[in-house]
DNA sequence: GCCATTTAAGTGCAATCTGCATATAGTGTC
DNA sequence: GACACTATATGCAGATTGCACTTAAATGGC
């Protein structure tokens, strides 16, 4: 599976990937290769290579997820994630966050509703 | 009401930020430091002033929101931003988008409840 | 053997984004 | 005048990102 760049459509925002990268190393250890396959077949676009393999050290560095490397099948040697405690936590507390923006946005969204828009051009033109 | 920092708690993402500002301009018209407070008041602390004025601008430049200046009330002058019909299509999609990037982190937690972990180290756990 | 391709991880560089501190400017209060 | 509050913005350093490129091990075709 080379990288083609066919299919950019749904670019996921960094702290998206980093929940997803969590998501996928639950109850499983993966490599960078892998997972970057992984996200392209649930329809996120080939992610970039270089974002990605620098994301997963930087998740490493903040002790999200830990690392060995794996030289044992055939190829490159590949370096295996998996989830550490803390990262555990973060990909809980990711839904519970998502859950609050959501019902956030939900609530700010009907702030106004019914209340007169004292900058609203659409109304009767003042001006 | 100064900006005094005292609540920096739930950090919003950045592409969350821009869905609430999005949010909280449906049906209303705002500047800069009431949205700041609203944000504030909604539990997420202080927002850096200048990242917050950076993004709204960049908003605009991108079509999600426009501005015009309001000298009419006293105090300095105010850049009141409003939806454009991008944003507020931006804003719909964000809800969709959320719940897909749910689903599939759900997903995702699944694919391996299951199957042996060729990697597992809860046999020799270290760390 | 030689060469292209696939797998796998990574770096260099420019552009962008972010946080912190600071600047600028209008108004009101003492 | 000194000070506080409102309101927007900028300078700079450090972090993040996308794009292009590099390194390296193995496979398949000739």
């Amino acid at each position: 599976m080379a990288e083609d760049n066919e299919t950019p459509s749904t670019k996921i925002p960094s702290e998206m990937l980093r929940a997803h990268l969590l998501a996928l190393l639950k109850n499983w250890s993966g490599y960078g290769y892998e997972l970057a396959n992984k996200l392209e077949e649930a329809g996120y676009g080939r992610y970039n290579s270089g974002t990605l393999y620098r994301t997963l050290r930087q998740m490493e560095k903040t002790g999200l997820i830990s690392s060995m490397w794996d030289t044992s099948t055939d190829g490159p040697a590949r370096r295996i994630y998996s989830l550490t405690n803390t990262g555990s936590l973060f990909l809980n507390n990711w839904f519970t966050l998502l859950d609050m923006h959501k019902a956030t946005l939900n609530r700010f969204m009907k702030i106004a509703e019914n209340v007169a828009d004292p900058y609203d051009k659409s109304s009767s033109d003042k001006e």
